[in-house]
DNA sequence: TGGTATTTGTCCGTATGTATC
DNA sequence: GGATACATACGGACAAATACC
C-alpha cells in the first residue's frame, strides 16, 4: 500500500496531472531521466519508479535508447478505475454521480457443497451473503451478490451493507484489504437480474467475480456483481513481453 | 522488454515454479528478501524487482514487516493470460489446442467518419480491414476485426493473416509492440457473429477492443475481439491503494 | 509495557550494459 | 565512434510495521 506522501507518488501524480493537461502532450518524449532527476532533486531510481507506474496505467511507455513516449488519450469515463480495487462508493464519488445502494437481501449461512463451489469457501464455516442493488442516477446497474467470511468479517449489519462495506472493514474493523483476483465473463441472465435490473432485450449480463484476500493470506470475500451491458465497461493495460526464445 | 536472460527475470521464474510445484504453499510466507539475497547471491533490490513481478501476478502478496505471503492458487484455465498481450496463436500454443483461423475477409480501405469514430485512426489514411475466424478444436470461438494502418504495416496478405500477424510485424518488419489498451464490453449480436459462432440462444458477444501502439506512439492497430460468451473469460489482478482521505 | 531483532518500504549513489541517433 | 538515454545491478542507509521476548 504505497503511501500517498511517497516522493516517487509524488513524482508519478505530477507527471500524471502534467500529461492530463497536456504540458507533455501525446506522442511527445518526456524529459529524460536524468533532467527529471534533477528537476525533481532525487535520485535517477525515484524517477524511474514514478514513469514505472505510469506505464503500468498507460500514460507512457518507456523506449529503451530512445525516452519516455507519452501516450495517454482521455477516454470516455468507466465506472471503474484501472487495476484499482475500487468499491462502487468510491467510484460513484470520483464520477461526482448521486449513488445509492438497496439491500432486499441479508442472511447469515453456513457454507454447503453448492456455494463452496461457487465461492472458493471450505464447508461449514459461517458466512453473510447479502444482496445489493446499486443504482446511480435512479438507474439500476448492478446486482451484487456478496459472501463475507463472519471470522474475518464479524459485525456486519443490513445498515452497514447500505453503505461502503469497504469502509467499515477498514476503518472499523481495521483489516487491510491488499490484493483482488478478479474474473469477467457474460453469462444468460437469471431471475433476480430480470426483476432488478432494466435489461430491455438483453439477455446476458456482464459477470465481474471478486475473490479479495487480507493480510493473512485469507480469502475472506467472494463477490459476483452482475451489470447491465450497456452501461458496463472495463479498462485494460497490457505490455507485450519479448516472445521466448 | 525485459529479456528472459536478466538476473531478475531467473528469479522471477524460479520463484514462479517453486509457488506453482507447491515447494512454497500458499498461505505461507516466503524465505525473507535477505534470505533470497544469499541464496541467489545478487543485491536486494534484484530480489525485490522479482517479488513485485510477481505480486503484479498474483502470486504473492508482500506484507510490511512480516513477509511476502504466497496466495496462488491454481485457476481454471482461460484462453487469455494475465494482463500480457498475447496474441491467439500463441495462446493456442501455451494451451496445446488446434488452432486454425479463417479469413472470410481482406480489403484495403480508406478511413472515412464511420471508422474514423469506430477506430480512433485519422480520416483519410489507407488502411487494411480484415475479419477472421478464430477456431479451436473445430469450434468457432471468436470473429475478430482487425484493422491496421498500411503505412505501420504494409506489405499484409491473407496468406499472413492466416498465421500469425504479430509475428509477420515483429519478425518481418521489426516492429516492437509495445503497449496495447483494451476495453472489454458486452454488445448485442449482429449477423456475422450469428453467422459463424454458434451462439445457441445468447443475444449478446463479449468484445474485447484493443488499440495497439508501436515505438513512435502511433495508434496502427484497432481490434475488436468478439467472443462467445460460453467460451470467454478475462483474468484480472488488482491491487488497492490505500484511500485517499 | 517496553526494547530489540526481523522484515519490508523508501531513497540514494554508482557502475556497467545496450539501444538509438 | 561518440553522445544520449533507458535498463540492469550492486550496495548502503534509514524508516516503518511487525514479531518476540
Amino acid at each position: 500500500m504505497p503511501s500517498i506522501t511517497t516522493k516517487y507518488n509524488k513524482i508519478y501524480q505530477d507527471l500524471k496531472s502534467k500529461i492530463e493537461d497536456k504540458t507533455y502532450e501525446a506522442q511527445e518524449l518526456l524529459p529524460s531521466e536524468a533532467i527529471l532527476t534533477s528537476y525533481y532533486d532525487c535520485s535517477r531510481n525515484t524517477v524511474r519508479r514514478a514513469i514505472a507506474n505510469l506505464a503500468l496505467e498507460g500514460y507512457v511507455q518507456s523506449l529503451h535508447g530512445k525516452g519516455v513516449r507519452v501516450i495517454y488519450q482521455p477516454h470516455a469515463q468507466s465506472a471503474y478505475a484501472f487495476g484499482n480495487v475500487e468499491s462502487f462508493h468510491e467510484a460513484s464519488i470520483r464520477n461526482g454521480k448521486i449513488a445509492k445502494t438497496e439491500v432486499p437481501l441479508f442472511v447469515e449461512l453456513v457454507v454447503d457443497q453448492h456455494i463452496a463451489k461457487r465461492t472458493s469457501f471450505p464447508v461449514g464455516i459461517e458466512i453473510y451473503y447479502i444482496q445489493r442493488i446499486r443504482c446511480m442516477e435512479q438507474k439500476a446497474l448492478i446486482i451484487d451478490h456478496n459472501y463475507f467470511r463472519k471470522d474475518v468479517v464479524p459485525g456486519l449489519t443490513k445498515e452497514i451493507a447500505k453503505g461502503s462495506i469497504y469502509n467499515f472493514i477498514e476503518n472499523k474493523l481495521h483489516v487491510h484489504i491488499v490484493t483482488t483476483k478478479r474474473v469477467m465473463t457474460v453469462e444468460h441472465v437469471n431471475q433476480l437480474d430480470r426483476k432488478y435490473l432494466e435489461l430491455g432485450d438483453y439477455n446476458c449480463v456482464a459477470v465481474v467475480s471478486n475473490y479479495t484476500y487480507n493480510a493473512d493470506g485469507i480469502m475472506f470475500e467472494y463477490t459476483q456483481s452482475r451489470h447491465r451491458p450497456d452501461y458496463f465497461a472495463f479498462y485494460d493495460q497490457a505490455r507485450r513481453n519479448s516472445p521466448e526464445e
